[in-house]
DNA sequence: CTGTTAGCGCGTTCAA
DNA sequence: TTGAACGCGCTAACAG
């Protein structure tokens, strides 16, 4: 019989026995419940230890009806801003104690498993690929709260003012002395996100008087900042002396092409770039940028995811205020 | 009646409530057992869809041992084809009606949270950013199966013969009557499986007597085969002809350079992608590829998942053979 | 075929 | 302060 063991689960009821009280003691105990005397407390501590018990999670839930697990629906994996944006709001839930649930289906599905896993709340990074109707709203009940189109989504929703953001960084520019500045960002009708980023660019460069170009990319990876700072940059003459880029992952592709034509950052082309993540100190040039800084962000979802699992109401749009964070990636125009 | 409500959650008395039947049979309905009539069956399945009905899982697991969930560790998130991987397991489990639960956590406490979840099954998509000693062994008894790594990891592995693929590649292309070519890919020491594609490429080169170089990158994003291909391409004179890439998402930057530098592909430069993924017949020039054909993986993957549910022996490694497959990537080079 | 009954492990009444 | 009883939503016996 050299039989492994096998190892029963110990449960509640276990520990009872062994205590010599009964098991709805034990329950109390081990939450700390001030209906038991600190001594069995103690005592019951120390066998539930002893017998390496485990709370059974499923049961646990199926009476509580709490699963400390919250949701996250995360189409658009690629970008690095909601991928650092994640990685904090998770580390903050897990100081909560609550566990983080990841979905990459379309919406409707992810919701549909969050739903059989009873999770707390669940988090939208909304994707702009997915047409959703703007009034749509999704078969649960579980509270939802989505990042990004506020306004646009009957639930509550967490957003940073982009159009200030764009404002902030042209000012920013103008006050060095440039007056020949360029936009790179995404004009793609549907992607609300960046066409305000848009809109707010043009109105302050008429505002201001400045030449200001915008250069459509295809998407927002790197390789397509990349292109559109090349095709900007090459004419000698006309040059902007500055860009104001659409996110961080675009910036990177435009640090590229300056590195390329042989352009010094900040000495011959300043640079603002949206998205203040971590990684923007670590560049060789450490950027300018404008936005929130994402553990604010991070922050602010995570208080109000916890708000809205505890069934209290929050507002329907939160806004965050952008700032500019000066670095080394902007200075002066140089003398002509 | 197209109306879908939601007030409260609903459970199978609610269906059983509203067909006029027991809730027994409502569980059996849905579970599609042959123990209730087609009929029955059929109207219990159109209520319980008309309600929005999602199975709780903490009940069902609470009972019958059996969570029906997989957790997935995809700490690598950015890698298009881990991504399509993932996605092609999902949809094949979600067929054998399991839920699948995902964590970009660190490996451990990735465990520790599907551990909790009591999930029936555990997949790893290998981090090779994250060191782990050889043979260290995680804190759970739920049965794990990792990818990539075998030999490397004591739990069962699914795994490519990567060395046979660049093989084929090199053979392919020596046959069309390159000899002068190049491998794009990463050749950091703890990335076991990369490494595994350059040995060999080395020793066919050698093997074969091509010229053959290896241009490294720093990463596996697109950007980096870019610039690896640009630099490796710039000199007129003593340019390869054909270079294997060690990705698909190499590839595209590589094809980006290609095009930038009036290279035609595949008249002036050969390609053989590593990755064989669905999304490389897509693209303006489908590329020539070695690989295992993805959804052999996933079948693979999904079916051993499965065994090790149900307590079946799985080998402790299993190898898939690559293979090679012809598009248009690859032509003879051009005469000089 | 369908309904009834009995738990799964735990938290929460309500009595004692 | 403690313990007995109940039920969360579901599956699996067992009766009808």
């Amino acid at each position: 019989m050299a039989e492994k063991e096998v190892i029963k689960t110990v449960t509640i009821k276990d520990i009872a026995e062994r205590a010599g009280v009964s098991f709805s003691t034990v329950s109390k105990a081990l939450r700390n419940s001030p209906l038991v005397q600190e001594k069995t407390k103690l005592k019951v501590l120390r066998i539930a230890e002893e017998m390496g018990y485990q709370p059974n999670i499923a049961a646990r839930r199926l009476v509580s009806k709490k699963s400390w697990a919250i949701g996250f629906v995360w189409p658009s994996v690629e970008r690095a801003t909601t991928g650092a944006l994640m990685t904090l709001i998770n580390e903050k839930l897990e100081e909560r104690s609550y566990t983080t649930l990841l979905s990459i289906n379309r919406i409707e599905s992810a919701i549909a498993a969050f739903h059989r896993f009873q999770v707390d709340a669940i988090f939208i990074f909304y994707n702009h690929d997915e047409k959703v109707p703007p009034d749509y709203s999704y078969n649960t009940n579980i509270p939802i709260l989505v990042y990004g189109v506020a306004g646009h989504v009957p639930y509550p929703t967490i957003d940073v003012r982009r159009d200030q953001a764009t404002k902030l960084a042209v000012e920013h520019l103008y006050e060095l002395g440039h007056r020949n500045i360029a936009y790179i960002g995404q004009p793609v009708r549907y992607d609300l996100l960046q066409e305000e980023k848009i809109r707010k660019f043009r109105e302050e460069g008429e505002r201001l008087g400045l030449k200001h170009i915008i250069a459509p990319v295809e998407n927002m990876e790197t390789h397509s900042g990349y292109l559109a700072a090349k095709q900007i940059l090459q004419h000698k003459d006309d040059r902007p002396t500055a860009i104001v880029s659409g996110s961080y992952d675009l910036t990177r592709g435009i640090l590229q092409a300056a590195q390329e034509l042989k352009l010094s950052v900040p000495e011959q082309l300043s640079i603002v770039s949206y998205d203040n993540i971590p990684q923007s100190a670590n560049l060789e040039v450490p950027l300018t940028t404008v936005g929130v800084e994402l553990s604010s962000i991070a922050d602010k979802a995570t208080e109000t995811l916890l708000h809205l699992v505890d069934e209290e109401s929050v507002p329907d749009a939160i806004y965050m205020e952008p700032e500019l964070t000066l670095r080394r990636s902007t200075a002066p125009p140089a003398a002509r």
